[in-house]
DNA sequence: ACGTCAATTGGTACCGCTTCCAAAAGCCGT
DNA sequence: ACGGCTTTTGGAAGCGGTACCAATTGACGT
């Protein structure tokens, strides 16, 4: 570290040399209004012959904000090894932390043990304004913890039990247009492999299926629908199970298992879309490279990121901002695995 | 915050809860030694009352240790967002920073101004223990400066410039490996489509398919061999362009842009493995998934993050560690598209 | 009981910066 | 030139710990 050699110059060092005093130099640097500008500007020469950069551990000391936000995700390791979501909501949030001057503390985890030593060191330790929580499990004991320490937090991926902020797509007009574009081209038996459905917006979506169902004058069957787990295998699994049910068209819940569930279709020496139609869900890249390339619901992930940490720094900086949720549009995006486009 | 309630108990508040001082309070926390059994059982009782726990900024002001370590990732957007190497990659850091109880600090950079403030605020600034820096192209300014600053520091992926530790998979080898499985299946008019050749993974993957081809007594033809970007428009660019000198096989230095190459093989009407046989390179999860099945060199991805981290806990807290540089083995994960295996 | 030495414990000076408060300086009008 | 105000500046008390050093306590040998 910088730390290593004993040459680190301090603010007295530049207070020194400017022929000021600490709280001078202090103003200065923190662009305190009361400063007659040739002092400025001598202090301002100091700092630069010097190369001077701020001790942060210490400035957050004082300040009690240290311009720091962590970026909590608990997610089984299997899961975001193949799921495309993550880069994409990264790089968001790492531009948005980036604009403002904030930065990212990552807490990746797989183990509920590790996520709490996060916590304590964290959040108790107080080094973090404010924490950025992705996909966290309904009735998962980490919000009243928050809420109770009154931390600022934004959810990603609301959790309907608690009314705090949060960012996510829209899983409900995602889940509907999804069916509803299926039901357009006239498929009937259409099944469905949600998320986990202790995860909100797993819910959300199916609802969203069921509701284009009723739309269409339709009652959803329940042994259409397949609960899985976000993960490719979760959805070659679920559409093993989902194909002894034999539908004509799949809307699967994201594009990680719909790849999963197209191997699965194709494993038992059936076509996509002649035999089953799928309707995938996020949009990753992986969804355009699939054979046939999957029609999926388009989700803004890389804007989810960047919404996500521009609202907890607003929550942090600003006294109330109250902007409880937002919620992003989606689209469908149209390929071929509906069948709606010619196949070649 | 925590902060944000005046409610946080101090130090102080445990050392005179316990009836001791506070550098006795101090001891127990850090385990220190001296400490007499029925004293450091007062403290700990204190601890668990109060429920006190250490801020983390005044520990590392004091102790110059902050146990956070960066990890400072440079690369263009569209990357990152369909290379499939960072989630695993992050995973693995996590997973050793979490057992050794250190945090990650991500900088996730597209524009060099923005990695400057990062470089000056983090490390001038004195708020982190090290740094792993990923994928710097050659004759990148950041070495010198970390070495001049005698910051502890990590490359994943070698600079061959400067003597530093890194972790890296064996490019050289996966590069021959490659190459030598198309040579032995017999195909012999073999292009390449490599990365970014200011990477040194790149030129060395490169290296490794040039001395395949003269161990086999063949010369390679410079004609055969495309740089791309490591994207999948990349690599669908540099097909395009291949296309006219006529290959029999094609190595792309990476699943990303070999799924690129496949979608311009197919957008010219024409087979993998039949017409063109493509070997890839990672192993990304994307591979198994396209179609036909990817052929490619496994890199551990996960275990050079982890690896990473570890090397750099060490360098860290050793005085002088001395490991220099890392190299992960690879191996050849035969899939469909090459062309060796039976075709459903 | 007393001296000696090791084990414990307390006191206090930092770590490097912010910020409140009071002192000093500058500006005006008369 | 002087009183009254507003700016600018300096001084010093934290922020919450760590760690060095000295003082206190305890154990043990004689």
């Amino acid at each position: 570290m910088a730390m290593a050699h004993g040459k680190r110059v301090r603010l007295d060092d530049v207070a020194r040399l400017a022929g000021v005093s600490r709280s001078t130099a202090s103003r200065v640097i923190n662009g305190h209004p009361n400063v007659r500008p040739e002092t400025r500007h001598k202090v301002l020469e100091a700092i630069r012959k010097l190369g001077y950069h701020p001790n942060t551990l210490a400035q957050g000391l004082s300040r009690r904000r240290t311009r720091i936000i962590g970026l909590l995700v608990a997610m089984p390791a299997r899961r975001l090894a193949s799921d495309q979501f993550y880069p994409l909501f990264l790089q968001g949030a790492a531009q948005a932390a980036n604009r403002r001057g904030y930065r990212l503390m990552l807490g990746l985890f797989e183990e509920p043990a590790e996520q709490e030593a996060m916590y304590v060191d964290v959040v108790r330790g107080g080094y973090l304004d404010g924490l950025v929580v992705v996909s966290v499990p309904r009735g998962d004991p980490l919000i009243p913890m928050l809420l109770e320490e009154e931390v600022p937090f934004v959810l990603v991926g609301r959790d309907p039990d608690w009314d705090t902020p949060y960012v996510e797509g829209d899983n409900y007009r995602g889940g509907y247009m999804a069916t509803e574009h299926l039901l357009r081209l006239g498929y009937r038996r259409i099944g469905t492999i949600t998320g986990p459905l202790k995860l909100w917006a797993a819910t959300e979506r199916l609802r969203g299926y069921q509701d284009a169902h009723r739309d269409a004058g339709l009652e959803p069957d329940p042994g259409f629908i397949v609960e899985a787990d976000f993960t490719e295998i979760g959805g070659m699994a679920a559409m093993r199970k989902l194909l002894e049910a034999g539908p004509e068209a799949v809307f699967v819940q994201s594009d990680t298992m719909a790849a999963g569930a197209l191997r699965a279709v194709k494993a038992a020496g059936l076509k996509v879309p002649d035999d089953i139609a799928l309707v995938g869900y996020d949009d990753a890249p992986l969804a355009e490279l699939l054979e046939p390339p999957l029609t999926t619901v388009h989700q803004p992930i890389h804007m989810m990121g960047y919404t996500a940490v521009e609202m907890l720094i607003e929550h942090v900086e600003r006294p109330k901002p109250r902007t409880q949720g937002v919620i992003l549009p989606v689209k469908l995006v149209v390929r071929r695995s509906c069948g709606a486009l010619p196949q070649p």
